[in-house]
DNA sequence: GGAGGCCTCCAAAGCGCTTTGGATGGTTGC
DNA sequence: GCAACCATCCAAAGCGCTTTGGAGGCCTCC
């Protein structure tokens, strides 16, 4: 069932169903009645390809994924792309995603351009100075960074998470249990969002005097392994740190296998702050989460993303929009008073 | 720049154009070949949405995710679209995600059928029985389910990991350690993967005549408190197990801090297998690995499964094509004897 | 030398929708 | 009674590509 097929049973021209459907105004409140019930007795659905040659119009938002060279794909990605999809298929919205080797990235905006594939575009893990911004505004293609970078925030639209802020926080609340040896274990520091965390550390220690010690700031992917060895490592030496700050659960899972080892117990041996994407396979939940996290939902920026790109694409008006978000911090079993005997370390 | 606007610059009508291009022989090669020279300086990509207006393909594949009522997204699909993202960027195809709740999941397949959005679909996590695959039938959708259900195998085309098998061997693998209190910590068993392993322990305890203990299966979402809690319970009973089992390796990072919190070393006193999906975000690699697994790469799934399905649409023959995999068995520091004391335990 | 065949190329008709630019007929205002 | 004006509807021209059904020219073969 097609438009045409549909107008000749209505005896109407296309003309005049589709704009019945559409919604506009030029259209008798009785025919366009009659279209809408014709339409669903008959289970006509638009054609959406037809639909978008003719308008130029993708209803489509694009996801460009890189394969960095270690080949790790970003796992929350995937908690994103769950609060994003959920807004996309209520406005129905499709979202399309390309996966494609980091050297490439540049070329898949150009070809979704090109191609008009989409009518917008998420910008995912913004490094420091992302040249992936300057390329949207030059293809003057709709985006919104799950992020920032380091140009003026007036100048794109984007959603972040106040980083600085909570690794303060975090950095603060060891501070005030007696900590002076806090180690944080970062995401590469080339990312934004990792850099504003050590800023954050970095600021907290700064306020109150204690000294920054470079061999307690490791920064890496943001995998199980990373916590465990750099815990190892750290401990072996001596003038251990007696809390360490991680930016994932998994991370923290890996510092805890390593306390674990040792036999100690964290929250009262070690403390262990970590950030809390809130991914739904990493549970830190109950009555007492296992983990003090700064905790902030990945999945509802994705969420919030989506809407603010949706507006953004639909509204004439095209300025810049910004939300930053702050993070909770919610204490659990992990952490606790600095030992007496370590306190200054 | 358009068809029509290339063709008027090497005055030649559209249609030759248009079959150099798309390599039709009824073009002369030195025509084809200057037809692709301009193409290529003039920086002319074909509108893909008039393209498929035309020719009524999609070249897309469409991913449909349901979100479940416990709100998990699943972390392997991420993987697995890495995979599939990577030969759909190479042979040019798109792929769309429909994140859907759970109850919707139908509809999602009926309208990316009714509005033509897409050439075939990847089935993700196939249930015992699953409904999906008839509606794909009964749609006339293109199909690769990623896992099998519980239908004859020659009906639908899948590609799978031999879930049985790997099961099977972990635990013989287990038993000729001595082990014979050995725990099975599954995936939710509605879904046919983890049927399938729980059906391959089973079988190997039978064929050494151990007995099965209800006791020692459990069977929930692969998150890392299962691990931990399950453990946590198994060895505080009396006659816990030697040697645990489980489906993923976050399940096993779990039992780790469950074993590590009781001062228990993997490896020595009780083994630990985890089936590993070689997640780029949970490395089980190094000189030794952590855990001794069954490994099969879920990436590599993920682009057979996209290659089958492309194939299965641009050919003419539609039968249903099928791949089962084996997965590799690697021995890592997580596995030893059973302690004598135990050995019978 | 004319029929038949092959190699190249092209005009034009779609694909299914939107949208521009009227047409039609009934109302209104003076 | 006539012009101006709405409210409704429609024909037709795109959107940018593919594909059908030739057309024209040259070669071959008897």
């Amino acid at each position: 069932m097609n438009l045409k097929e549909l107008a000749k049973l209505l005896e109407l021209s296309p003309t005049t169903v589709s704009r019945a459907l559409n919604g506009y105004p030029e259209v008798n409140a009785n025919t366009r009645e009659r279209v809408t019930a014709a339409a669903r007795k008959y289970g006509y659905a638009p054609n959406q390809v037809a639909k978008r040659l003719a308008t130029g119009r993708s209803h489509t938002i694009g996801h460009v994924i890189p394969i960095s060279g270690h080949q790790m794909i970003n796992p929350i990605f995937a908690e994103f792309m769950a609060g994003a999809g959920e807004v996309y298929s209520t406005r129905s919205y499709d979202s399309i995603l390309s996966v494609v080797p980091e050297t490439e990235e540049a070329d898949a905006y150009r070809t979704l351009v090109a191609n008009r594939k989409v009518d917008g575009v998420i910008v995912h893990g913004p490094h420091i100075n992302d040249y992936r911004i300057d390329l949207l505004q030059e293809l003057g293609l709709p985006f919104v960074v799950h992020g920032r970078d380091t140009r003026p925030e007036s100048e794109y639209s984007w959603l972040d998470m106040n980083n600085r802020r909570a690794f303060l926080r975090a950095t603060d609340f060891l501070l005030d249990l007696g900590h002076r040896r806090i180690a944080l274990l970062n995401g590469i520091e080339t990312h934004n969002f990792a850099a504003r965390r050590h800023q954050g550390y970095q600021d907290a220690l700064t306020r109150r005097g204690v000294p920054y010690d470079p061999a307690l700031v490791f920064a890496a992917d943001m995998v199980e392994p990373l916590g465990y060895d750099s815990t190892r490592k750290m401990l072996a030496d001596d003038n251990p740190p007696t809390a360490i700050i991680t930016s994932s659960i998994m991370v923290a899972l890996g510092v805890l296998r390593a306390t674990g080892e040792l036999g100690l117990h964290s929250g009262r041996d070690i403390s262990i702050i970590t950030h809390d994407d809130d991914l739904s396979y990493l549970p830190n939940g109950g009555a007492v989460p296992l983990f003090t996290a700064t905790r902030s939902s990945v999945r509802g920026a994705g969420r919030r993303c989506a809407e603010m790109l949706m507006d953004i694409i639909e509204s004439a008006d095209r300025s810049p929009q910004h939300e930053l978000w702050e993070a909770d911090l919610t204490v659990g079993r992990s952490t606790g008073p600095c030992p007496e005997g370590l306190k200054y370390g």
